[in-house]
RNA sequence: GCGCCCGUAGCUCAACUGGAUAGAGCAAUUGCCUUCUAAGCAAUAGGUUACAGGUUCGAGUCCUGUCGGGCGUACCA
């Protein structure tokens, strides 16, 4: 496999090079851009005008220098200009882009692929939500946004670990449990009171439905919730690890924070803190010195009832991933959650951690649209829509691909109706479709003709198959970028622009009916198209079909 | 009150480390199917990037303030 941006390191190592004339005091940072416009050639750089200063010359006349002084391999660079302000714009020579097409086929599925973070162990915690009911649409973009950046981290080198953390033992559990038990009495015609603030959702009773199927009466006498809850518990995980693994979801462990109580983490935790003076007793609470790192005020850590807060268990669960040794542990959750995120920091740091290993990604809220108006869900008041419900109406791809086509940092409207409607017309049938349309002509190409020899690549030469090349080879870049920022839209964008580069070429340039040379390097190029969009959606988690 | 996020075309949203003429989809108008899938292509129209300052060669992007929206700011999770 080549190495990925080679062209971008070949440009700044050539750039540096001729910088040397200037004996600056300090290496500049050589950034390399893609110019919007085409007439700016097919890569940029605006090294001269951030020279400007320092040198005390203006910009086209430092780019004059660079130019002048720069030795390129003419059979990668055609052209260098100096255009605008200063910008040196580079064109790329086809004999480049030919060698690339060739590699991208080499690379096959793994285009695309980088190293940056080769042997990085990675652990990233998502979707965690408790057992109290189905996932739903709420829960859709923590799933699928967590499981995604854990995709764009192994195509650049990681080791990755997806983790569901979970608590069954708070107050939530408990009346679930007492719902379950009161459906049940009720199914048996017994008295029963519904808890207040209770569970409400029809699945409540299917649970205590097949409780009564498989025992019968025989806790119509318990004394407390525990069975019901254990039972709705065993239910509700099935649910929805079915509807994770409907949506190409496969967790590698759930983690109980109970286990944190049972190994001692939780008291282990506190003292620590406290032999570090962090901690301190009042009003028959555990509080944490929050103040210390800047909070306005403490935080309390165990309540006067002698029950820890969530923030607790969060600090030693965070030490526990560190202790079994990632290099990163990221936390997928909503933006709701952001202000516990820095006591969790603080917390680890204290306890002698590397607080750098530990990042999270925020994603804002969904806006859930029903018959035109905002729609606030609640799980107990059984106020939702279901994954598994929206899988029903438009697939797992597009219930994916939904969710991942907006910067997580924005709020995500999400219509109902719209994303019924969207059936037929939906933005990600527009990739699938460039892939389907490929493997269709590539299986009457394979009918219609018989080649013999290697495929010369040099006879493709339409600004629509030039453009194909140029935008497939920025696939690597786009998927390392994907990775930094934690954000999978950047790879549905590339995809986007991938897909309309093929389909202009599909109407400009035949393959079936072209003399065999010509018809065998197209045929390069739209297998080396269907393999980047095979690559892009592989890392989307949404299927490439041979036909549609 | 304080903290975080957001404000871009009629609607939903893009725009990588600040770059050259701010882009798509939907909706609207107009062309294009004896030819590899029209789930498509080409074209037109649509903008003071909420507002006011500032930083600089250059700002949708960075800084300050104002307005508007979301979320936090619990001995809830």
């Amino acid at each position: 496999m080549k190495p990925d941006f080679s062209m971008k390191e070949y440009l700044a190592h050539i750039i540096s090079e001729s910088l040397k004339q200037f004996e600056l005091e300090e290496q500049p940072n050589i950034q390399i851009e893609d110019p919007n416009q085409p007439e700016h050639g097919d890569a940029a750089t605006n090294i001269a005008m951030t020279l400007a200063k320092p040198l005390r010359n203006n910009p086209r006349a430092i780019a004059q220098q660079i130019v002048d002084g720069l030795e390129y391999d003419e059979n990668k660079i055609s052209a260098v200009e100096i255009a605008g302000p200063g910008f040196i714009n580079f064109r790329f020579a086809e004999d480049y882009l030919f060698d690339e097409l060739e590699s991208i086929l080499e690379a096959g599925a793994d285009f695309g692929k980088s190293a940056g973070n080769k042997d990085q162990r990675v652990l990233v915690e998502f979707v965690s939500a408790n057992p109290t009911g189905p996932l739903t649409v709420g829960h859709g973009r923590n799933a699928v946004l967590g499981d995604t950046v854990a995709r764009l981290l192994e195509w650049t080198g990681a080791e990755v670990e997806r983790e569901y953390y979970f608590n069954d033992a708070g107050r939530q559990m408990r009346v679930l449990g007492e719902s379950v038990q009161a459906r049940y009495l009720e199914l048996l015609g017994k008295d029963a009171e519904f808890p207040e603030g209770g569970y409400e959702g029809e699945y409540i009773r299917d649970i205590a439905q097949a409780l009564i199927d498989e025992q019968g009466e025989e806790l119509a006498d318990a004394k407390d919730e525990s069975p019901f809850k254990e039972k709705a518990e065993e239910e509700i995980f099935a649910d929805i690890s079915g509807t994770l693994e409907r949506m190409s979801i496969k967790m590698d462990s759930f983690f109980n924070e109970r286990s944190l109580y049972e190994d001692g983490k939780i008291e282990e935790t506190i003292e620590k803190l406290r032999a570090k003076d962090l901690v301190y007793d009042k009003d028959g609470a555990v509080w944490f010195k929050t103040t210390e790192f800047g909070k306005d005020k403490d935080t309390v850590l165990v309540k006067s009832s002698g029950e820890p807060t969530y923030r607790l268990p969060d600090i030693a669960y965070h030490a526990n991933k560190l202790d079994r040794g990632f290099d990163l542990c990221l936390d997928v959750f909503g933006a709701d959650h952001i202000a516990t995120y820095p006591d969790v920091l603080n917390g680890i740091k204290s306890l002698g951690y590397d607080p750098e290993k530990v990042d999270v990604v925020v994603y804002q809220f969904v806006t859930l649209v029903k018959d035109g108006k905002p729609f606030k869900m609640s799980t107990r008041k059984a106020n939702f829509v279901t994954l598994d419900e929206l899988m029903d109406e438009v697939g797992a791809d597009v219930t994916r691909f939904f969710f991942l086509m907006r910067s997580p940092n924005t709020h995500l409207e999400f219509d109902i109706a719209r994303a019924k409607e969207a059936g037929e017309k939906n933005p990600v049938f527009y990739l699938q479709y460039a892939h389907a349309r490929i493997a269709s002509i590539l299986r009457k190409v394979e009918e219609e003709y018989d080649f013999e020899s290697q495929a010369d690549l040099s006879v493709l030469t339409h600004p629509s198959e030039i453009t194909l090349i140029k935008t497939m080879l920025k696939f690597p870049e786009n998927v390392a970028n994907a990775a930094r920022l934690r954000e999978p839209h950047h790879v549905i964008n590339f995809l986007e622009e991938l897909a309309s580069a093929f389909t202009s070429f599909y109407h400009d340039c035949r393959i079936l009916g072209e003399d065999e040379k010509l018809a065998q390097a197209r045929m390069e190029l739209a297998k080396a198209v269907a393999q980047v969009l095979r690559n892009g959606l592989g890392i989307l988690g949404i299927t490439a079909p041979e036909q549609m």
